[in-house]
DNA sequence: TCAAAAATGATATGTTGTATCTTAACACGC
DNA sequence: GCGTGTTAAGATACAACATATCATTTTTGA
């Protein structure tokens, strides 16, 4: 399905990766900052902003407060560093920043897993339809809940 | 865009339509559910289940809780007579009831009006890509965030 | 070293959504 | 009409998600 190639990071590389880009754009990859990056990628489905205070809290030993979260979060979607998965409330670490589309999810209703899909072509057409209606700073939100093949 | 022909009802017509509707599958058209309906009905825009929970209960004088407004907003998603708009987190009357498709919401950021727009090809796409990951009992969220005509 | 700017923390509050139990309305056989 | 089971709605409490405001700490750089 993905019309192009790119990386798929993990683990120390894709944190390496995330600073990178964070730098790039000039800002800081603070402590606080790796520590929830971190901390978000080691998540397998969308995790909440309160699901990462709670895990970064508890890992530094020291309060993370759920707002300080959220800044966080903002910014790394800012720049690609993570996705906001809409119809989750909740935030999926970037397997390849630097790579910027529009990507789409599968979220399972069961377990909760996401899948991560690329495929322009279905991204440019949905992009397409919004240029046409007279929509200008477009963002896709292209998501399907279901359920997974391995909850079926 | 659209493939196909379906009527685009309004006011008293609409509501006759969704009661119809509801009526189809089994469920009663009460006064409450009327109630919700209407309200919901007469938004322009996406509106939160508190949202109508406050006008509901101003119109008629006596309080609706939001818990109830969430059930029947739940009942009327279940039979096609209001849609969710994930990304704003509000619900919209389906104009036209009784004709199933998979929406898609173009919704403005800065003045929340959604424009609401039909293409069985794209969104029979978005079905395959997840039908092709294994899923199933497939949803699609087809939203896209902007500024639209009106606000640029 | 000092002042400005940026990042984070503390706290409060607003918004959205669910769980549980109670009460009211309704339907239907008797 | 009367009892009984079922569905709808209300009351209440609370959980989960998100933002606003101001204070403190850290970084930067003249
Ligand atoms: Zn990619
Ligand atoms: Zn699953
Ligand atoms: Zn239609
Ligand atoms: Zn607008």
């Amino acid at each position: 399905m993905g019309q192009h190639d790119h990386h798929e990071h993990h683990g120390d590389s894709l944190a390496d990766a995330a600073q990178a880009n964070l730098e790039k754009s000039g800002e800081k990859w603070t402590d606080t900052r790796a520590a929830i990056f971190d901390t978000l990628a080691g998540f397998s489905r969308p995790a909440s902003a309160y699901d990462i205070a709670d895990l970064v809290s508890t890992a530094r030993g020291k309060r993370v407060a759920p707002n300080s979260v959220y800044r966080i979060l903002d910014l790394f979607v800012a720049n690609n560093l993570a996705m906001r998965v809409e119809s989750a409330n909740a935030y999926l670490a970037n397997s390849h920043p630097g790579c910027e589309h529009d990507c789409i999810f599968l979220v399972c209703d069961t377990c909760g897993e996401a899948t991560h899909v690329d495929d322009d072509s279905l991204s440019q057409q949905v992009r397409k339809v919004a240029t046409s209606e007279g929509f200008k700073s477009i963002r896709p939100v292209i998501e399907v809940r279901g359920i997974c093949q391995k909850c079926n």
